[in-house]
DNA sequence: CATGGCATGTAATTTGTTACATGATTTC
DNA sequence: GAAATCATGTAACAAATTACATGCCATG
């Protein structure tokens, strides 16, 4: 996807250290990349080598200093090119789905926590989600918040009626 | 994620070719994988050298052969080992919606045939698996089914709120 | 007779993950 | 006083995409 418009983008519109960038997708874009610093970190090497973004540096004692980067001029208009272009398809991995899939051998009765773990971390995503559309303003984001809000509530619906089917048949003593 | 993993249990399953592999793949896994015949040969050739799955070959005039690939009791106890581990987490990009969060700079009209686009090609998936799913008898697979259908119905009422809103702002005469 | 489906593959490149390394400050 | 958060990064490796190359057969 080349995590190269994404930091353009946010750095865009306010300007943020690698760390913040991280935060941002860990929090909101959860439904668009989970990019980890291994790939944060490089690409806004990259950028500041070609003069895409700027960086000002602010120095912390006794450690690295705390950079923090902005998109240029040069940045806005290779991102506003790129989002001209139609968008390439969606790229997904679902191990977990894969697995459900698979998974003959595995037993009703060990199906179950596994479902209900899976609940509760999108539970708990949906719960940063609600919180994280309290503090945005701009309409774009509100309904990319709205779009992963509508995708886990449908998730969670999904393994409910799920856990509710395999524990009929397995709890239905 | 390892699309070893996908093959091994597919073929366990139900012998086939790297064709009829990536057939599947696209008709109901799209939730789990997009894996391309980049991917999927490489691999297959990869399980055969390993001995965890075999493969017979069909002769056809004028072209490669034909091979269709099983797994063999090997690869069961490979696939089993790795079923029972927990799934990594999903990996996901969607250029598409992050085209959205960073696009002030597109207009509304110009957003809406996107959007249009985007349903268009999410209600040919749902009927897609809508078939898939009369042709599918295993529940644990029927549920796969379920959740891509479950998340396509919810995408595709999102974006009809979405069409809906931005047709107001915009078309609202 | 053209389009799409069937069927195989390779190679270069891009992309990204994981694990590691370091360490202060804030919160419970 | 422990755990989480803030904050930087690198290197080795694994994974996956894209584009290419080939060509028959069936359907409309």
């Amino acid at each position: 996807m080349s995590h190269k418009y994404l930091i353009l983008g946010l750095l865009a519109e306010q300007p943020m250290t690698g760390y913040d960038i991280r935060k941002h997708v860990k929090d909101v874009l959860g439904a668009v990349t989970n990019a980890s610093y291994g790939t944060l970190y490089p690409t806004l090497h990259k950028l500041l080598s070609a003069g895409e973004v700027n960086m000002q540096e602010v120095p912390r004692r006794g450690r690295p200093s705390k950079k923090i980067y902005a998109t240029t001029e040069k940045g806005l208009q290779v991102l506003d090119e790129w989002l001209r272009q139609p968008a390439a398809s969606d790229q997904i991995k679902r191990e977990f789905l894969l697995k459900l899939y698979l998974a003959k051998a595995i037993p009703d009765h060990q199906l179950l926590p596994m479902l209900r773990a899976r609940r509760d971390e999108t539970e708990a995503t949906l719960k940063t989600l609600a919180d994280e559309k309290q503090n945005t303003h701009d309409p774009r984001r509100i309904w990319v918040i709205d779009y992963s809000l509508t995708l886990a509530l449908a998730e969670i619906e999904w393994l409910r009626r799920l856990e509710h089917t395999i524990g009929l048949a397995y709890g239905g003593s």
